[in-house]
DNA sequence: GCACCCGTTGCGTTCTGTGCAACACTCATT
DNA sequence: AATGAGTGTTGCACAGAACGCAACGGGTGC
């Protein structure tokens, strides 16, 4: 919408993959040298890029005072880390929790397994939407009409044979879990993987976040990690009701 | 520099104090809705800011994402923090690594006091840098021409009447920390907090980060936390020679 | 039903961002 | 030393993009 303040923004994510020179940023953007100037300038003063000793751009500092901030705000986020953090010291596996944004599904909170063997996840990354067990609770209690366009706006990535290949069998899916209350993805994503996963519900009922517990085969066969559900679920509700508790209605 | 990326950045701070309405945000830019409105959506259109049910605007989860990446890039932080946690385990206390960056000195990590009570602090909040003893770590390896701007550009409030109360004092202070290698700061920021801290070298010598622990009067007096001062220093060394040895050398 | 408030849109003007070209500087190479 | 290629930086004229205005639309409350 705003061209100037489009490319600009556009240098956080290309600084994200490391640090880059002026030129760089310029060929990366397809700006004159002078332009890219200004805009890394205009970044440096906010404190959202740092240059480094060596002259190259990398992302500031300030970046996580603002994304500390934000996590403040994100309240379902404090109220739920201890029970993650329990849930984790009852079972030993990583325990995600995530909520819906635009059109994405991200990852906010993560407790690493204690088991050796972790899958790679990162907090603030996008999950895969067709297939994570968090994405389908949260667009599950989304309306049908919401829950339709989406599922069609959607790519259907063959990450492995079992992921979800099309918006029809996702619609589906999306109803199961809307019917059962929880959500699993068994090996829909990396073949070896599967998870287990309940929603997190605001007062209205509808879910706000998802929680997720996740497991390599090697550590854990499927059917054991469904052993896992009632605990999982009752984690969930246990979060749900404590927001419930501290959620001021809407004031205005 | 550039008018239009300054304005939209500027919203970022100011949502993060909060949720915050077109209007509102108009009227703190002191621009027309119209132009608030279409910083709004270029921000909003690259995740860094999230419209919320209610059609407010608050800070974008997307803020996550490229905090964490930066983190994954300051590498002092991953090699630091089981250190930092270590050096929690063993005394207990509030555990600070910090950095210096564009005349701002930043907590990038914190482990969390034993002890019920704790100090308030966040991470990626500038520390008050004429007290804090990581910012007298970390700008005493500074040239002395660097150090003498930095002071007396500074401002000196009186947090507590033991705060550092003026430029001479405070270059007087550097030159002690640098010659003795570690740093105080005994009620200077807040009345009943005392912190001992110590610094993490590049292999050049120079401190790149500074680590510090905090502990309440009530929990431990300012002497005894002193007692703690070799440990402190050993967990910086340790740290210093890990970093060196994962350091490549700059590589053109 | 009215008035009010808020977000949104289209548009003409003008100010701001743009790319160019020249400059300054460092670092290798000859 | 001198040359050249590679940086980052500055000033400037032009054009185009961002600006503010005014009018619209869709709520909400009186």
């Amino acid at each position: 919408m705003s061209q100037t303040v489009d490319r600009a923004l556009s240098i956080l994510p290309l600084l994200a993959e490391g640090p880059a020179d002026l030129g760089q940023v310029a060929t990366r953007l397809d700006v004159h040298k002078s332009t890219a100037l200004r805009l890394l300038r205009t970044l440096h003063d906010h404190g959202l890029v740092y240059r480094q000793s060596d002259q190259r751009y990398r992302l500031g500092a300030r970046l996580f005072a603002l994304a500390q901030e934000a996590a403040e705000h994100l309240d379902v986020r404090e109220i739920a880390h201890p029970h993650l953090v329990a849930l984790n010291e009852a079972c030993g596996h990583t325990v995600h929790l995530a909520i819906h944004e635009d059109n994405e599904v991200l990852y906010i909170d993560k407790v690493e397994s204690r088991y050796p063997v972790r899958m790679y996840s990162r907090i603030g990354k996008p999950v895969a939407i067709t297939v994570a067990a968090v994405a389908k609770l949260l667009l599950a209690d989304l309306s049908e009409p919401e829950r339709r366009a989406i599922a069609e706006r959607l790519d259907y990535p063959r990450y492995t044979p079992r992921s979800t290949p099309n918006a029809e069998a996702y619609l589906k899916e999306l109803a199961t879990v809307r019917e059962q209350g929880w959500a699993t993805d068994l090996g829909g994503h990396e073949e070896s993987i599967n998870c287990v996963g309940a929603p997190i519900r605001g007062t209205d009922g509808r879910s706000i976040a998802a929680l997720s517990v996740s497991a390599p085969n090697v550590v854990v066969t499927a059917e054991e990690l469904l052993t896992l559900l009632p605990l999982v679920r009752r984690t969930a509700e246990a979060i749900t009701r404590e927001y419930a508790g501290t959620t001021t209605p809407p004031a205005a």
